[in-house]
DNA sequence: TTAAGTGTTACTCATATTGTTACACCATTT
DNA sequence: AAATGGTGTAACAATATGAGTAACACTTAA
């Protein structure tokens, strides 16, 4: 498969519906800013719409954030975004009949649950408020170069 | 993309070795076990020679593994053959001359990062000997049904 | 010397992500 | 009310990666 962005993408979008908030917030707008296209765009904000994350009004450029981005992980715009939300990926086609083919999914499943559990837990401590803080003082740093 | 069981299969070989270390070790034979086929999993265990985990010799279906398993990490199999070992990945196409553009990409390596920091240390700390382990008790149970 | 195995490459197939286009529907403005 | 510009969604093409397959030089052992 290509390397998946969306999580990336998601966050981009978010974060540009907090900072530019009283600008032009269209589809258009923001594809602009992710280097992306108006469609792509709309089916991200789909899916976090779904999550609760965002509202929108149809026909009206009016993102906004359901709350603030100080309660939104990582860990909530992944889940959003990345519908297979597993990181490893079990190989679900070995021979039963062998001691190892018989047994490895299941031993497999359980040692990639504690990987999985792991990489949540960090992205449930990255919060939405903590990156665009960066992001401000990351542009801070540019304006005096 | 396909979902990735790179992981999943070169595990299932370094067990295969392990517990079938007297019988049949042939590429063909493992193959079998995963469902496979030769060329796979030659492929794979060229990783993991690659990787000093296992070494084979050309001509006779002979591979050992290099060290025992209770100092075989889960994160070095996944190393040794995950060559793009990221597992978020940031979209490296973003306007600059915007303030998210131009400073989430900087910004989500580091979040990621940090991710990735905390799947590592738990696969560092999940030995093959493990799931070695598990793999037996588990045929056990199987047996006694 | 023959048979069987490895190591590697090239090619095809399957699938997931992204790009593109289209269009119904909605809101605002004139 | 009509025109304009936006959203929401689906269909399709383009692209990229993993896995399947076949071929072949090289190596080992009988």
């Amino acid at each position: 498969m290509r390397y998946s962005h969306k999580l990336s993408d998601a966050v981009h979008i978010l974060a540009y519906v907090e900072i530019y908030h009283d600008s032009d917030l269209s589809s258009g707008a923001i594809a602009a800013s992710v280097e992306s296209n108006p469609a792509l765009i709309r089916r991200l904000m789909s899916a976090l719409r779904r999550a609760d994350l965002l509202t929108t009004q149809q026909g009206t450029a009016q993102p906004r954030l359901t709350r603030e981005p100080a309660v939104i992980s990582l860990l909530d715009i992944y889940r959003a975004v990345e519908d297979n939300d597993n990181l490893l990926h079990v190989d679900d086609k070995t021979n039963p009949q062998c001691i190892v083919g018989g047994n490895i999914q299941e031993t497999l499943r359980g040692a990639y649950q504690q990987v999985q559990r792991a990489a949540e837990n960090q992205m449930a401590q990255i919060k939405l408020a903590d990156l665009i803080t960066e992001i401000w003082t990351r542009e801070k740093q540019r304006e005096t170069l």
